[in-house]
Parts: structure tokens; sequence; C-alpha cells
DNA sequence: GACACCCTACTATGATAGTCGTAGCCTTAC
DNA sequence: GTAAGGCTACGACTATCATAGTAGGGTGTC
């Protein structure tokens, strides 16, 4: 087994590891330059930000250029982002329905949202072939 | 403006809280009993939480039964969770409509929801008397 | 009135997270 | 080969979270 990267995040984690996807194997230097200039924190932070990943799994050193080492992200966007959504999903009960509602409720989604959202699917079940569920296998499975 | 409660809780915060919406009013002790037993902290550790949430604003005593203070939540179930979703969002851009393509990739989510939803929202847009939106005037406003 | 018992209020501890400074090593440019 | 400057490795500090123990006060019961 080579070890499922179910690696929580935190929110600053996060941050550098999509400047990461963004950019691509990288510096320190290069994700620091990468943040948002309003909350972009002295480099040693990022620094130890990324040794932390590091640890945790999420990024390795690919390569050393001059006497920087270069790190990569060895989660995907698209796993995180899924771990993210389960944790939330945890605190609604499991289910995505209740989220929608709310998210509905609140003004974030519209009905015109939800419409397009409706064709792509129909689209997506037209041409079955694509890599929809994350490269495991579609779980239509909710809990409770 | 009565002072919005956008207040930050953890994850076991919320668990308190979830305890708290669900029983109503209660004492320290009834809300450590509410609370799942494979996760049960001792009951100075719930005490600790409550008074946290006390201190953050999220409860408030609102009597005492013998010795026992009788704790409320202050904050309702929904604006809790606008904030849990509103905080998701950011991660995502912003914009629901990429958690909404995740939950359908990650078959969290079903044509058959997307659908049901759709109708509900019809429904809701037939009939405008609803407090859909948690009580205060419907705010479609979506920061950044 | 004395006792048991529950509850409160305070204190303590260990783990993360977030933040950064510094000493010293490496590389590159003279 | 030497100096300058970036980068690393490590340590340090603060805040918050999760967890719980303890001392003492209030209350109800005999």
């Amino acid at each position: 087994m080579v070890r499922e990267p179910n690696i929580k995040l935190t929110k600053f984690e996060l941050e550098v590891m999509t400047a990461l996807w963004e950019v691509g194997p990288a510096s320190v230097r290069e994700i620091q330059e990468k943040l948002p200039e309003r909350k972009r924190p002295a480099y040693t932070t990022v620094q130890t930000i990324v040794y932390r990943l590091e640890e945790k799994g999420a990024v390795r050193r690919v390569k050393k250029i001059g006497n920087a080492h270069i790190f990569e992200a060895t989660v995907t966007r698209k796993s995180a982002h899924r771990r993210l959504i389960n944790e939330l999903l945890d605190l609604f009960g499991g289910s995505a329905r209740p989220l929608m509602v709310h998210l509905v409720e609140t003004g974030k989604l519209s009905l015109e949202d939800v419409r397009e959202l409706e064709s792509d699917l129909l689209k997506q079940d037209d041409q079955p072939g694509g890599e929809t569920a994350g490269g495991s296998k579609r779980r239509a499975e909710r809990k409770s």
C-alpha cells in the first residue's frame, strides 16, 4: 500500500499548497512570492510551512537548483479538496443535500447555477469515459 | 445592528453547540451526556468548552437551577453553518460552482439531487413570503 | 447541623499552528 | 580565493485547542 494521502491541511498550509499547485514545482522563494501580498508572511514562515508539509507528506523535494530545494506537491488539489468537503459534509450529517439547501437559501447558489449543473451532469452521463471520480470508482453510497 | 454573531467555532465547540441546539437550554452535565459516547470527554472538559463558548459569545447563561448554570445558544445553527460554508467557499475561490462540481464528481451529489433541488427552487420562487434566508432579508451579496 | 454530592471556578499540561530570527553553509561573481 | 548574498536548518515564542484535575462552595437529606 503506497500510503493514501489522507493529510489534514490547515488553512495556511492549504494556501501554500495552492501556490504550489498553480506554479508547479518551486522553491520556497517562489512559493512565497506567489502568495497574495496582503497576507504574505516572512520568507522563513513560508519555509517552516513547507517543511511541515514535507513532514506530513504533502510535498517532497524533487531536486536542487543552486542551493535551493525545489518542492513539488504530492497530493493533488482534488484530493485535498475532497477531504475538505468531506469534513464539512460530516458536520452536516454526511449528506450533501442540506448543504445544497443552505447554499440556495443564503443566495450562494442560484437557479441558473443549478440548471447549468444539471446540464453538465447530463453531458457527463453521455460520455462515460471521463475520470469523474478522482481515480476511484464512482461511489454513490451515502451514509444515513 | 445587534452584533452579528460572526464567531469562529472549532470542531469540538461545534459539537457542543450541536448538542445545545438539539436539547435547548441545558446544564454542562446535560450537554456532556448528549455528546456521542465514543467521544465523550470528561465533564470538566465540556465545562471548559462551554466557558470558552461563553467568552466567544456563542452561548450565555440564562438561569440557575440548584447551583447549576443553564446555558443557551445565542448563535443559531443556521448562522454557524453559514459561516462554515463561507469558509469552505473561500478556499474554492468564493463561488459555489466548483464545490458543486466537486460534489458531483465524487458522487456525493446525483442528478436526481440536482433535479429535486431545482424543483424546490422553483417552488420557493412561487411563494416569496417564506423566511428562506434565516430571518433577515435575503442577502445575495457574496464577498470577494 | 452534618454529610454527601454535584457544580463551579481556577489551574495545568501537551499538542498544534502561525510567526519569525539567526547562524552558518553554498554558490556565484569578481 | 574571496566576498556577498541567498538558502537552509534549527530554534524560539505566542496563541489557541483539547483535555482534565482539584479545591471549595452550594444544596438537599437525614
